[in-house]
DNA sequence: ATCCTGGAGATTGTCAGACAATCTGTCAAT
DNA sequence: ATTGACAGATTGTCTGACAATCTCCAGGAT
């Protein structure tokens, strides 16, 4: 093979550390308003504190922390506002994957969307949610690389790793779920046909869906504040039990 | 005033730093292909390594600058393919908020563009470059803020930042400027007559040429690596003579 | 009893210095 | 002319330190 790909992945510490924080972000296991102590992350990661706060600054650029001066980072808490700003990109952005997917996708690339359709189907029906996430991260992933156009790319899945807690959230419900699998095969379908046009259409309205049941969870307007807010005094006693039990005395 | 400001600007160095070297980068004192070396950026901002590095990393994550590892940093260089991918994504941003704009202007937002536009115009006439790229960023900061939807406010600045150097310098052109100046007005009069998708196309339009005349500017396919790697080696050994000396003095 | 005021502890922001790993260019040897 | 080795420059990373700031709690004043 001419174009082999012989290089040896070559990165650093701080990248690394990069990668493990947001894959970490990703599954949920630090939740909005969750304050990320510089010292902890150093001891889970395993590295030191300049390392840390490096990949800290990259994850702030991206969006996926917000780091608050003399204060520190934290998991940012998305208002309704912002959440619908997303959605409304993405919809633009996914549209244009959509449509020029379908003028460029391969038989190879429409074959492999239909097996990971084929796939979320099985998890919708088996209320399998991990594999609901990565079947429907396969298929947007293998539509975006047939797109050809890697900043549409990168910009999604930057918006997406941005809601992720969202989509989680409104995926779980299972009416949600089945909705989402008919709209992705409506989708494919203009796509198998190279109809352009009724794809951007199929994926802006897939997502406008996919906002819709968003914002039945997070309560149409700004109140989320609230709802993320209150839990978070008592999730504070609880974490701070994890963080220092030398002083959980009281 | 009940709703004034009166935080104090509460920020931190290395924000500060991200804030210069974004600022130089924009301002065209590096230019694409430019290796950026901690050291002497340290000496030129006054601060310490660690800032300047968490001030790169927050560049990077914003495509201001790219990293290689156990290279370090540089100005990147734009392929055509690169340069393309953005004006199209910025077409699809900026025409819709100039529909947004269209809905939710007010009176004194349009007053306002109108004011830059014709400050815009003066700055053609007289090709006082310097006037021309603050009134063209006043015209679309003053549609973005008027149009309400904050991350394609902040999608389209960064877009921007990256295609800094090509708008430069197709700018440049008298002619290119004298119809970008039509154009901007094509927009302006969809906006005030409230013709919302009149004033997505003018914007999509107005891009799209922005885009040709780019795509003059960098030779249509992807040589401009050869365009701007050859003077690279020469510009290497005048820098390091005007780099070091900095190092010597202090 | 409630509110204000210190202070203690925790956390972040910043710096200096050090050292290994890696890259780059030069120069000699074949 | 190509190869190989060496020196200098630069980055990647860690350690340790200290000031600035925030947060929370206790104690005192009203």
């Amino acid at each position: 093979m001419r174009g082999m790909d012989l290089r040896v992945a070559i990165t650093s510490v701080q990248r690394q550390a990069a990668e493990k924080l947001r894959a970490a972000i990703l599954a949920g296991v630090f939740r909005p308003g969750d304050r990320l102590v510089e010292a902890d992350l150093c001891a889970k990661l395993g590295v030191s504190r300049p390392s840390v706060r490096e990949a800290l600054r990259s994850l702030e650029a991206e969006g996926l922390v917000t780091i608050i001066p003399n204060r520190g980072p934290q998991i940012p808490v998305l208002t309704w506002t912002q959440a619908a700003e997303i959605y409304r990109v993405r919809e633009m952005l996914e549209g244009e994957a959509a449509t020029l997917c379908a003028k460029h996708a391969t038989q190879a690339d429409i074959e492999q969307m239909r097996v990971a359709l084929d796939l979320f189907g099985k998890a919708v029906r088996g209320a399998d949610s991990a594999l609901r996430l990565s079947a429907t991260a396969d298929f947007y992933g293998i539509m975006q690389k047939a797109a050809g156009n890697s900043l549409i790319d990168e910009l999604l899945r930057r918006l997406m790793a941005r809601i992720n807690f969202l989509r989680a959230q409104s995926m779980s419900r299972r009416d949600r779920a089945q909705s989402s699998l008919r709209e992705m095969r409506v989708i494919l379908e203009a796509i198998e046909r190279g109809d352009s046009e009724g794809a951007r259409r199929a994926a802006a309205l897939h997502v406008k869906a996919a906002a819709n049941a968003a914002r039945a969870v997070l309560g149409g307007e700004d109140v989320m504040q609230e709802k993320l807010r209150g839990p978070e005094k008592k999730a504070r006693a609880a974490s701070s039990k994890k963080n220092r039990p030398a002083r959980a005395s009281r």
